[in-house]
DNA sequence: CCTACCGATCGGTAGG
DNA sequence: CCTACCGATCGGTAGG
């Protein structure tokens, strides 16, 4: 993620199309996304931005038209991100509890794997809220009570459908996954401490009452 | 935390006496503390805070000598305000688990009444360890650990002393409680959901063994 | 503790 | 997509 160990975008000779445009603003976007979880949307400035990806300030500003949008694009980015990694491939799975135990797996798997540097673009954004634009702010807040609400949803139909036997209300059960997915990627990231994915585990397998259940590494 | 309604330091004819001097630099890491928990360290700036506190930023800015220093003073000010609000006041129960029970007691209570407006100091900070100075980085993750450490430790004696029968490691239970209270700090904060504190003492509960305690509301 | 400055960088613009 | 700028603000300094 250092300055000089990415790539440039090439320069062409002749005038770019479109679609060249739209692969280079797509470029920009991954690695703006990826820093971002290491700097913050704010601490994320135009200029070294451009440095990173061998553009001219304003060239890169050209794409974008302000910080704002940017930082807009950048949110959209890393929710398409986090679709295809995590609570996309969930969603395939056939039951609600299934469902719930491949949220936890891929979501951890994605922070274990290093997709972006600093772990849950998320988590890492969230810290800034009141420093954002009022745009920016509502879209990483909307995120994040979507994703709990999405936990709080399959641990209620897994009940109702008699996958998961317990005493806790639905909303008690996302919250502790919830919980216990986001200090692990706060101390995996921050504290550099490993083990902490295997707690989580732990804490995972007595919420869903599997405790049998492989922890399956398997990339999807 | 608006910069207007804030009291700004009160000029005197006379020259400033040292213990005047040590009164206004603590006003100032005060408020930079309480100020850094919603921006963050770099995103409070010199000139922010000398707006905020009514002197010129050459005048606020001699109390310290260097950004760096000034973020080393806001630490300190954090951990020693942390410990007089939650991991002091545990120290002085009789029993580990009464110990357990209160720094969690004191935390949330800490989050609750808003002692700082962007809740934990350390959780707010802790995303900003990959800009910041190196020995500032270093003082944060070192309270962090240091805070981890004494929940597994008093887990441990508890479980020692008889107090505490439970299937679980100190440092699982450490881990938990650590996730359930930060998530709550967090989902507090930045999605302003109070309902989050009442799930987090539920999980606390069923981890300690303790479901009859009563919350207890008091101020300490 | 102040005024008056420094070079660097910020987000953004003009014009091509 | 570029060069060449803009005013504002950054951390920090000189001198009192």
């Amino acid at each position: 993620m250092r300055a000089g160990s990415e790539p440039k975008i090439p320069r062409r000779r002749k005038r770019q199309t479109r679609s060249d445009g739209e692969r280079t603003r797509a470029v920009i976007l991954k690695r703006a996304t990826a820093l971002a979880t290491l700097y913050g949307l704010e601490g994320l400035t135009i200029g070294r931005l451009a440095d990173l990806t061998g553009l001219s300030k304003s060239g890169l500003f050209a794409h974008f038209g302000s910080k704002e949008n940017l930082q807009l694009a950048i949110v959209a980015e890393a929710a398409s991100c986090a679709h295809q990694e995590y609570t996309g491939p969930a969603s395939k799975e056939s039951t609600p509890k299934e469902q719930l135990w491949k949220m936890c797996e891929y979501f951890l798997s994605f922070v274990e794997r290093k997709v972006y540097p600093g772990g849950c673009f998320f988590t890492a954004v969230a810290r800034e809220v009141h420093a954002l634009p009022d745009s920016v702010r509502r879209r990483v807040t909307r995120y994040g009570r979507g994703y709990m609400r999405r936990l709080a949803q399959n641990a209620k139909e897994a009940i109702l459908a008699g996958e998961l036997e317990t005493a806790l209300a639905p909303e008690q059960i996302a919250f502790e996954l919830h919980a216990l997915m986001i200090d692990a990627n706060t101390l995996f990231i921050f504290q550099e401490d490993s083990a902490v994915i295997d707690r989580a585990w732990d804490g995972i397998r007595r919420l869903l009452g599997d405790p049998g259940r492989p922890r399956g590494k398997e990339k999807h």
